[in-house]
DNA sequence: ATTAACATTAAAGTCTACTTTAAGGTCAAC
DNA sequence: GTTGACCTTAAAGTAGACTTTAATGTTAAT
């Protein structure tokens, strides 16, 4: 199969499928006569892969060493990326939360307050968002 | 107060400031017979403005109209994109449970086929991977 | 023979929020 | 008078993950 197939069969655009090749994360295609790449079932795996791993929160850079294709899976490397990267999800979530307790905070202040008047100052604000700031 | 104060008390840094006077989040400084910037406390209070609305998930490029420095504030307007900033951490939040939950399942597959051998080939973390995939 | 849909490349551009650099001016203290 | 801490500017660089551009080649169908 061509680029544009494999493109379409797994939603990655044919420029990303090169760009991913010019990184290493994918093994440089096979080429037909004229040039053109020819890829087989392993570059959709290989495609998801990187994808999934994406979706872990590993960035591009950290995939060759995570997906050395001519080594075999090292474990504690895994394992530990696995658990970094499930502290780092759970960081954000905590700090999301807080962003969301402070939003819900700051849209009661201001509804108090717009419930007396159409409009404010800003030192009125600046007053009401330090009172929101936790 | 010059420039090099107002970072210090805000821990904005001094580039920072002058980038957000660039971009027109702060207004134009006065200056001093030297040339140098100088601020009162409406500085302070500006970036701590911008910073709290940074910290609810407002771009930079979206202060300008929330911070119209002109006019007062606008009830609607900030209630719609406190509401929209809401919705997208309380998303963002959904999407990272989901992360974590797939690292966790991820994490019992892989142990579960490490009690059995010391390393995996690329074609049995596929087959993980796909299942581990919800 | 030409058009459309596909492919190729290297290089430059995009986005966000800054930071860094380079080349200099100001000022108080020693 | 020079050192050091501070300030000025415009312009370029950074990170991450791509996308876009430009200029060109290939193939099947009309």
């Amino acid at each position: 199969m061509r680029i544009g197939e494999l493109s379409k069969s797994t939603r990655v655009p044919s420029s990303t499928i090169r760009f991913y090749e010019s990184k290493g994360l994918l093994p440089p295609a096979q080429r037909s006569a004229n040039g053109y790449r020819t890829y087989d079932q392993s570059a959709t795996a290989r495609l998801q892969l990187i994808r999934f791993a994406q979706s872990l929160g590993f960035t591009l850079d950290e995939l060759p060493t995570l997906l050395k294709s001519d080594e075999d899976w090292d474990h504690k490397m895994i394992r530990l990326n696995l658990q970094q990267k499930y502290e780092e999800a759970d960081f954000l979530v905590t700090e999301l939360e807080g962003k969301k307790k402070r939003i819900i905070n700051l849209m009661g202040q201001l509804e108090n307050r717009w419930s007396q008047s159409e409009c404010m100052s800003d030192e009125e604000l600046e007053s009401i968002i330090s009172s929101a700031k936790l």
